[in-house]
DNA sequence: CTGAAAGCGCTTACAG
DNA sequence: CTGAAAGCGCTTACAG
């Protein structure tokens, strides 16, 4: 074990500095002197040091992302994707669970794990990036999703606002009157989201209810399944509902199911994020899709730059190219 | 930026041997030393460099987890437990996706994250645990799942035998007779899912019909949803399914609910993961529930323990518990 | 192209 | 209880 830098150079009969030189891909070295350093290194089964050479560039090639949960399917897709894209690019990804907590959150930015860490992705649930400032994290961060980054941090992000306006425009073009929203409360997801809903109806010409508008608590199947018996039990309830996460149409369409209402033919239903869950599932469910590979892709990219020191004082805005799916949810 | 321990020290106007003592709990240190030197850290917002400890001590409290995917429901639950087991103990999880790639599993166990990593939690898929000896990895290393770990590591894992006994047994009381099972090929799992299979239906007096047996290539809704459509095309296709996980279980839903059959009516169903997105599907999935609260626990704890030098050379292999969960795919 | 040496920020015997 | 110093395994100016 612990065959370190020294011992190869030894065996190989050169320098560390030429080892290092080797390991490092620096250039000006005999194919000669490299074949013999490789030769060394294979016959050691020589692995670098990570923590020391971290220590002394004072770079580590690991970033972290830091999202709500990664048990919950969005973002195990996407923490997937991102591990992956990083992977390609020779770096490591420190996955942090905050539990959307303030504290956790405010951990993980604080901390930036003993300076370990060269940046990080980070989905803020209850930390509003408006109240960050590069102060905080002393490290290239990216943010995700709809919280505005209030022009300090570079951010990769879905147009939430024209998603929702797509979705509710395509229940109206089913001829639906009566387009119910799950999911508007709380999170700035969820005012974003509702914004878009509100627009399309506008230009239909149609007044939103605030009785068809629920909050949720959370974006589980649950709240879905709790929001969608409140609808029901509405003296006229909707023939269309858009939900503004899967999760939440997941849980809405099993509250149909037990109600043993027809979807799309009594009620159709989006959701949003496009897991793989909802492809499945039957009725299978229409809704807004991302490209989490361009925006995993795009995200690590982002990251890398910065952390070479490129970008300036000018932060990015990158937007997630989304589509429509349309399933039997909606479709028959 | 960058504070030391030497700047703490300085500040509080003693040694940084001193700084060290308050910073790792030592014994010995007057009350008013010990303030006096959390103030300076708290004034300087003064963080360790992990990278420093970790070089000097020889370990930096991370282990690493490697799972074939973590975009896979049962793995981003059973990723999200250990994740937060191992921050309860004040340990970081790097998540490793091997993709069930031979090449990855081995570059995980090898390179050990060069020596940062002080031990690893594997669920192996390519790579016989058999194979392994402890030199491949040179850091205490617990197994995951169904392939036996040959004596040589500790291992943690449901009783996948006795568990497909009970959900067979369970699809034999309701008294059906032809009953099908999913995902018998390629994987150990497979084996010994099948196993407990023949051996429900054998104390049962039922012989097995090879027929009703089929492989799966993978263990994803895709390859539930074949399964399930070759199974319907059979001259006399089977009242009940076991399904050797709840992905399979959910494809095949999908295939029986586009061919309009009745579940549990016409065909009754069982998985075996317990994954959030059953317990939501209507119908809902009866399903084998591991403790996977258990199970992250336990996995933590049991490296932890080797990782400070417990143990000695008796290998420990740890039986997560299992309860049949009863759902209307099979209770209407 | 290579060698000798300093230093990244810690922890830890070793003296006091 | 504290101080001065070595050393973990690298990378990198600095000379040659």
């Amino acid at each position: 074990m612990a065959t370190r830098l020294s011992d190869v150079a030894a065996r190989a009969g050169v320098s560390v500095k030429t080892v290092s030189n080797v390991i490092n891909d620096y250039p000006h070295i005999t194919a000669r002197t490299r074949a013999k350093v490789e030769a060394a290194i294979a016959a050691l089964d020589y692995k670098p040091n990570v923590s020391a050479r971290s220590l002394r560039k004072g770079r580590s090639d690991f970033i972290a992302l830091a999202i709500p949960e990664m048990g919950s399917p969005y973002f195990a897709e996407l923490g997937a994707a991102i591990s992956r894209a990083a992977k390609r690019r020779g770096i490591t990804v420190l996955i942090d669970q905050t539990e959307g907590e303030s504290a956790a959150e405010r951990f993980v930015l604080d901390g930036m794990r003993g300076q370990l860490i060269d940046g990080i992705i980070f989905s803020p649930l209850a930390t509003a990036p408006a109240k960050l400032t590069s102060a905080d994290t002393g490290k290239p961060l990216v943010l995700l999703g709809e919280r505005p980054a209030g022009g300090q941090f570079d951010r990769v992000a879905v147009d939430s606002v024209r998603a929702s306006y797509d979705a509710t425009t395509h229940l109206l073009s089913l001829g639906r009157h009566r387009i119910a929203a799950i999911g508007v409360g709380g999170t700035s997801t969820g005012a974003v989201r509702r914004k878009g809903y509100r627009k399309a109806l506008k230009a239909a010409g149609m007044p939103h209810d605030p009785a068809l508008e629920l909050a949720a608590t959370g974006y589980h199947r649950l709240d879905g399944a709790a929001s969608m018996r409140e609808l029901l039990a509405l003296p006229e309830p909707p023939d269309a509902v858009f939900c503004f996460n899967d999760l939440l149409a997941l849980g809405a369409l099993r509250t149909l199911a037990d109600a043993g209402l027809r979807v799309p033919e009594d009620i159709a239903v989006v959701g949003f994020d496009d897991i793989e869950d909802g492809r499945y599932h039957s009725p299978s469910l229409t809704t807004i899709s991302p490209d989490k590979e361009w925006l995993a892709d795009n995200a690590v990219a982002l990251l890398l730059d910065r952390i070479a020191g490129n970008g300036g004082s000018t932060h990015r805005d990158l937007t997630v190219p989304h589509t429509l799916q349309i399933r039997e949810s909606t479709a028959g």
